[in-house]
DNA sequence: CGGTCGACCTGT
DNA sequence: ACAGGTCGACCG
């Protein structure tokens, strides 16, 4: 909304970071905040005697450490057994490559406590889909890199519509994006949202799945920030915009836009807890939403979702390509036309490559062959 | 591209 | 006989 002039306000403005630990905000705060007169202030002797009673035996662990993987890297919730959010860098080079997801398995993440770990069978039959989040399809380039990307420390329960559908898509202008910045971060992860009952309350409500409860989310989040350097003048600044997306865990159909479901930097930090892109500067504006400097990724690039059409043409296409019969092939372009939808000459010539292949290792039958 | 499922093979 | 892994057919 707020597209007007933004106002760049270095003085002392010092942001909350979550690049640092909570203990270190914790000291910062101190720091910062002119505590009146603490009565009876222990000496640092007795804080540190105090501290080493307290942790005796250990504090809590969480478990919310950063992990790194060859071509993500998340934060992993042990209570939901699911990532809190999944980080990743993809360039148009990054995204060639012959790494095939046939040769991927769903399994738990060897890195993962068994005991706060997912598994393939809570999944199984309970009505929803394993979801990734650091998609496959972003990992072309390596076997290796897309194997991790099937482990469960990376996946959500997702409907499986939106998986294949709008979320499918979301991803697909993900890397899209690719071929119009040098580079592209994405942090994707899942929401739990307050739901408004009849009375007016709100109540965070989400369903559990399997022997170990997954947690199921209610919404996805995903925040892209691109960058392209000034073509033209290299010494000027790059150009940066991002977007920040809510998308509720149903089905969505062609009918809505990705804008439809865009929102603040700000309102989904607010939700999610999550300071993202801390790096990033941020405008001082009064509002304080959206990063000073740095454009909307939808007023900028469009945001705009493959259609019904242009959809069904490229899954024909993926789907062309891995016939295995000719009867399958014709059955799908014939499946294309009942459509309404008339093949463009890439699947055209898809089509009569695949069929040329086939035909060669399918010697003909049923007249007077071999059997 | 994103998924599931069942048939089938293998090892204990 | 049964658990577990592979493979191919299928759907949006």
């Amino acid at each position: 909304m707020a597209a007007g002039v933004k106002l760049l306000r270095f003085a002392g403005g010092f942001v909350c970071g979550a690049a640092v630990s909570t203990a270190s905000c914790v000291a910062a705060l101190r720091l910062h905040r002119a505590e009146p007169e603490e009565p009876r202030a222990p000496s640092p002797d007795t804080v540190s005697e105090v501290q080493q009673l307290i942790g005796r035996f250990g504090l809590p662990e969480t478990g919310a450490e950063v992990r790194c993987y060859a071509n993500h890297t998340l934060s992993y919730d042990q209570s939901k057994r699911t990532p809190r959010w999944v980080a990743e860098h993809l360039t148009n080079q990054k995204l060639q490559g012959q790494a095939d997801r046939k040769h991927c398995r769903f399994r738990a993440d060897p890195d993962i406590p068994a005991c706060f770990s997912a598994g393939n069978d809570d999944y199984l039959g309970s009505g929803w889909s394993r979801g990734h989040m650091a998609p496959a399809g972003d990992n072309k380039q390596s076997e290796r890199s897309m194997a991790e990307t099937f482990y469960l420390s990376n996946i959500v329960p997702q409907n499986y519509e939106n998986n294949a559908g709008f979320w499918n898509r979301l991803e697909m202008y993900c890397r899209e994006l690719t071929q119009r910045f040098q580079d592209v971060w994405v942090v994707s992860g899942p929401l739990a949202l307050p739901a408004e009952k009849d009375d007016g309350t709100r109540t965070v409500s989400y369903q559990v799945i399997g022997k170990d409860s997954v947690a199921v989310p209610t919404h996805l989040f995903k925040a892209v920030l691109v960058q392209s350097s000034n073509t033209t003048d290299q010494s000027a600044a790059p150009v940066q915009a991002l977007g920040a997306f809510i998308v509720p865990n149903r089905p969505i159909g062609f009918e809505r836009k990705l804008r439809d479901f865009q929102v603040s930097l700000s309102e989904l930090e607010g939700v999610s807890g999550l300071t993202l892109f801390p790096k990033l500067p941020r405008g001082g504006g009064g509002g304080g939403d959206g990063p000073g400097g740095v454009a909307d990724l939808c007023e900028l690039d469009g945001c705009q979702l493959m259609g019904y059409k242009e959809f069904t043409l490229y899954l024909t296409g993926r789907k062309v390509g891995g016939a295995r019969s000719l009867a399958k092939l014709e059955q799908l372009m014939a499946e294309l036309r009942r459509q309404g939808i008339e093949p463009d000459d890439y699947l055209n010539k898809l089509y009569l490559k695949k069929k040329e292949q086939l035909t060669n290792q399918e010697p003909p039958q049923g007249t007077a062959g071999a059997g």
